[in-house]
DNA sequence: CCGCAAATCTGCACAGACTGCAAGATCGGC
DNA sequence: GCCGATCTTGCAGTCTGTGCAGATTTGCGG
């Protein structure tokens, strides 16, 4: 269980690699940040940071790669006669207790909305989530990660969970997430055959 | 209607482009090509190649981009009373049909597949067409684009298509797309509370 | 403790990606 | 045909991203 000191040294300096990338994101603009600022400012050389991440744009979104794996494993910890719907209400529910976390969450997210070159990453990172979540779904209901229930609804859940956080944040990040995504899940629940008649 | 002269030598600079990144990256691998070599091929300088495209990689995804937004034009013209997923299902035969444009899709499907690096682009484009795809549901539905089952639905079509696609790739694109692309869109219409008892 | 093997970090060199700029070529309307 | 608008091109320069080889650090057995 206990990891060495390699691993949890390797671990710090990751993260302190995608923090600074993004606070430097954040304040001067992604364009406006090169890798020498973030190395430095996470004091390792340069080309350690490309033994880190790939490109800056990477870095910037870590922290939203970790926090996908995350959200995945919460899911797979779930009760196993739990309908998959509920679980992702509920582990949705204990993301958004988490305030701390939250801030930094927001800050990156409204970041890449107004960096383009930042969509491409996010959308990769949350597919590597999928391709997770496909996995546990298939050992929840006991079919195959070939069936297409599985990669349907995880693909389905993935999309709904960012379309709630996306409309999440444009009313400024103080309405009611859990709300939001409780009222997207129902739509996917209930199918898509027709618009909702009432409370749209 | 009619476009002019200049337009349409700019769709064909832009075409070309896209080809010859296409063809470059399948025949040796993205990592060896360069703009250099793209730029060659199409008859341009290489400095005309940044005007048209801001990498490599979106070159090579920009002909899915195009096929995206057809798609989603499509949709716009189906009937008005017609429900949103019957839309989607003919739209999809339509483009089944379409073999000699399948070619080159296999292709660049299958070469995305390969090449990591292209991943985010060719979501970032999928991302394009889905919100494309979101305000012609809410203009077919009478909701707003704030409604959120405009924007579920899309999303999910989106990725049951995503899904599908990479479904009928895999069995080495010989098989039923029509007929997978069926499956998805009943699971999406039914809803996704329980995995379906029988035919998954 | 000591020393060794493996993993990691770092500097160096270099090809290639990308951008701003200004000059030349081309198009479209008059 | 002429002129303004648009597109293309070369050039110069910065930054990204990678291979390589030599320090540096860690984990471990002696």
């Amino acid at each position: 269980m206990t990891t060495g000191l390699r691993e949890r040294k390797k671990l710090k300096t990751r993260r302190a690699l995608g923090a600074a990338a993004l606070e430097l994101a954040v304040t001067h603009g992604l364009a406006e940040v090169t890798v020498e600022q973030i190395a430095e400012a996470a004091d390792v050389s340069p080309r350690t940071f490309f033994n880190y991440f790939s490109s800056k744009e990477e870095a910037v979104v870590a922290a939203d790669v970790e926090r996908a794996r995350d959200t995945a494993e919460r899911l797979a910890e779930r009760p196993a006669g739990e309908p998959v719907l509920e679980s992702v209400r509920a582990v949705m529910r204990e993301m958004v207790v988490d305030a701390p976390r939250s801030r930094e969450w927001i800050a990156q997210v409204r970041l890449v909305k107004s960096e383009p070159s930042l969509v491409p990453q996010q959308l990769a990172a949350y597919a590597a989530a999928e391709a997770h979540l496909t996995g546990i779904i298939a050992d929840r209901t006991g079919l195959g990660p070939r069936d297409l229930y599985p990669a349907v609804t995880a693909a389905a859940v993935m999309s709904a969970m960012r379309v709630a956080t996306t409309r999440w944040l444009e009313s400024d990040g103080d309405g009611d997430l859990v709300g939001v995504v409780d009222q997207v899940i129902d739509l996917l629940a209930v199918g898509l055959q027709s618009p909702p008649s009432r409370a749209p």
